[in-house]
DNA sequence: GTCTATATTGTGATAGAC
DNA sequence: GTCTATCACAATATAGAC
């Protein structure tokens, strides 16, 4: 049941949202949500009018909430490094409390790809730009010239995959709770070393 | 339509392998399968009795094919070089044909955590044998003493994640089928050296 | 705006003829 | 073993009272 302080729009998009993130489009229900919300199921049509735009409105608002994060940090003026960091602690901050995010995100495209392809080109923040700030900086600090997708693909896959495959980790391995956030805090420092490494031993190779 | 040379049994194995890879359990129907199998959805159940035991079989056939993938090429005796680059050309090569079942794997125990959970106590490698193995490996080749489940993380959020995140990471950028298979045939080389380096790095710091 | 009741369709599963 | 016909129920969506 969510916080009774809200308005019935606002409880209705919390309540989706703690339900679409878990289950996904498919496997989520009309119902729960509207159970989750303390509500019944008309009043979820008369504010969204099907299921498909209350899902629209929780992955907009996922997917522009990642987004914001990203560029807040990356089109800022540190160094490389410091930016790798400053995500990676965010995001495995933001996380702890929305673990199923990550999943919800990449499972939209598999579910919906019409849907969320529609939705991604409304969103207004550029990303070849801050592909084009990647590569100059990187040439910048390190003196090399890397496809900046690579470096990108490298850093998405370190710090998100993780998250994702959490639950397939833990069982595999028999890892608790406890044990697999250790290692998540110790990837903070360890991934940004990872990345920063490869381009210094690129540096060196070149010259 | 599946190839008719099969048994009813196979064709709609591989009928439901072709629907549960792309759509996971929640969205797959068992509709389409008997249509993809050129068969009516009465004789599914007269095979596999229900939804949830068809996909079982199928979840079951795709993790034992990783597992078994994984447990060929690491339990060799090749340098531990060899054996990532190894990895990353074998499943990238199987991907090519099946890209789905990567998704199909971690979304399962997103989906149906309780029979997924089953299914890999039913399997009987033994992952943990696996990590002794590499960390053993790491000491002897590299001198230094290193969580093998960082390392191994690492090596699947760099093999597992682009494959995962194609659709997304497409659209995002707007990178042909092309351009992005580019991408990843370049990473057979890179993510190797990118694992290797660090290893490198971390004995030269400990020295 | 919010509710109850209901329409309508989709979907897994079974019965029973052949 | 394979098919057609059908059940039983789940799920989205709407009608209409208050």
């Amino acid at each position: 049941m969510v916080n009774s302080q809200l308005g019935t729009e606002e409880k209705i998009l919390e309540a989706a949202k703690k339900v679409f993130h878990r289950k996904g489009y498919e496997g989520a229900r009309m119902q729960e949500i509207a159970d989750e919300a303390g509500i019944n199921k008309a009043l979820l049509h008369y504010y969204f009018r099907s299921k498909e735009k209350l899902f629209e409105a929780v992955f907009e608002d996922a997917l522009s909430g990642i987004m914001r994060l990203v560029s807040t940090i990356f089109f800022s003026d540190k160094p490389l490094k410091d930016k790798i960091q400053s995500f990676l602690c965010s995001y495995l901050n933001i996380i702890t409390e929305n673990s199923y995010i990550p999943w919800f995100i990449i499972n939209g495209i598999y579910e919906r790809p019409e849907q969320i392809k529609a939705i991604f080109d409304k969103q207004d923040i550029n990303p070849l730009q801050l592909m084009k700030l990647l590569k100059s900086q990187v040439r910048k600090e390190y003196g090399v010239d890397i496809n900046p997708f690579q470096i990108w693909l490298n850093v998405l896959s370190l710090s998100v995959f993780p998250v994702i495959a959490k639950p397939l980790v833990r069982e595999i391995f028999r890892l608790s709770e406890e044990t697999y956030n250790q290692l998540m805090e110790e990837r903070k420092e360890l991934v940004p070393e990872l990345i920063i490494n490869a381009l210094k031993a690129y540096e060196k190779g070149e010259n």
